[in-house]
DNA sequence: CGCCCCGGTTAACGCCTGTTAACTGGCTCC
DNA sequence: GGAGCCAGTTAACAGGCGTTAACCGGGGCG
């Protein structure tokens, strides 16, 4: 009825149909992806999609609004965390970090399809963005006083782009294995790095 | 004959469609700029531009291969211009940072596209790439000695992402004009976050 | 038992796209 | 001044795409 059917998977065939869709944007880019070969990766064939999804750019919309919304709510968290804005920006890094490493097919997606949203899903997930981004410049401009909020905002993307950076790894020994329980050393490196950039910034 | 046409233009139109090109496909992707699209934004209409490119495949392969060529020699050039590492590096990083912020939408082409390239093409583009990050890996081993090559190379396309990200930044008083005189504040601030960030490597 | 909805199927439609064909005005060069 | 190429044009084609329509087996429920 009101519940979705197999609610100890959670609308599996949902969230399956949208973890290989994220895995195949990523990979041909969402005009390079048919619903038909959407389809036959999970199984399924062609126009089965429409009954759990109004359409492709629909597919897409949902996509990013999820990583958005998680994404400013894991900032959210961390600012409100401790009162030490150092804190709070070493705990926004490993946040992201952690993301980029555990998810890059999401962060491929998210930036590189943002144009191919319909125009309302793309001004939500705008917002979600700068509001996401504002927790960073924020967060910045109490660890350094001087900086204006230009800067830091050059800053924070600039940090985007150095965590983000996970998707151009090749798999070898130290990006390698989705394996969650250790920390990864690349995730270790990347958050170094991006504290050294931030740490070091006028004002 | 064997020279092109109007050689003080340089062949004015080809190089108009490759400029446009990459400004099309930097906000629409490769898929969603349609050669009538192209056509109508050099003012020409459709099929016109298959008197300048054997296809649609064929543009972007030359475009791609342009810049990836382009940023191999200016690695080159720099990689020899000093027998002091940290003085590479620096050039380096101040190479890459001007690139990124004089052409924008060839760094956005160059990572969002490379999977539409023809096989061949794809090929060319993906070794000039790995060389030119190699002259950035043995940079940074020569700077920090302990340093295993994996994870200088983590730590090179972590770089990567910092200073391309100018493409992210909405245009405003730090990142604004195409004004190519006077040294970019941007440009000086992502320098200035990556050298920080390459300079704290460990090893 | 029979109803009906859920999730799937195949067939078909219409649009858009890359590409080719056939044709044409103008510029150069002999 | 005519030949020929260069760079355009419009018309047509074939293929692929997202989407819709029509149909159907099966499991839960009254």
């Amino acid at each position: 009825m009101a519940a979705s059917p197999a609610a100890g998977t959670g609308g599996s065939r949902r969230e399956q149909i949208l973890t290989v869709a994220a895995q195949l944007f990523a990979k041909h880019g969402f005009h390079g992806v048919s619903i038909a070969d959407l389809g036959a990766a999970v199984g399924v064939s062609g126009p089965a999609l429409y009954r759990h999804f109004p359409g492709k750019e629909a597919l897409l919309a949902e996509m990013l609004v999820g990583i958005s919304e998680h994404l400013l709510a894991g900032g959210q968290a961390r600012a409100c965390a401790s009162d030490d804005p150092r804190e709070v920006l070493a705990a926004l890094v490993e946040f992201q970090a952690d993301f980029a490493l555990r998810e890059p097919e999401l962060i491929v997606v998210q930036d590189r399809d943002l144009a191919n949203l319909p125009a309302e899903a793309r001004r939500r997930v705008r917002r979600l963005q700068r509001t996401y981004v504002e927790i960073w410049v924020d967060t910045l401009q109490r660890v350094h006083p001087g900086l204006t909020a230009e800067s830091a905002r050059i800053a924070a993307h600039g940090a985007f782009g150095l965590l983000n950076s996970t998707p151009h790894i090749a798999p070898g020994p130290l990006g390698a294995g989705r394996s969650e329980g250790r920390p990864h050393a690349a995730a270790a490196l990347l958050s170094r790095m991006a504290l050294a950039a931030l740490m070091d910034l006028p004002g």
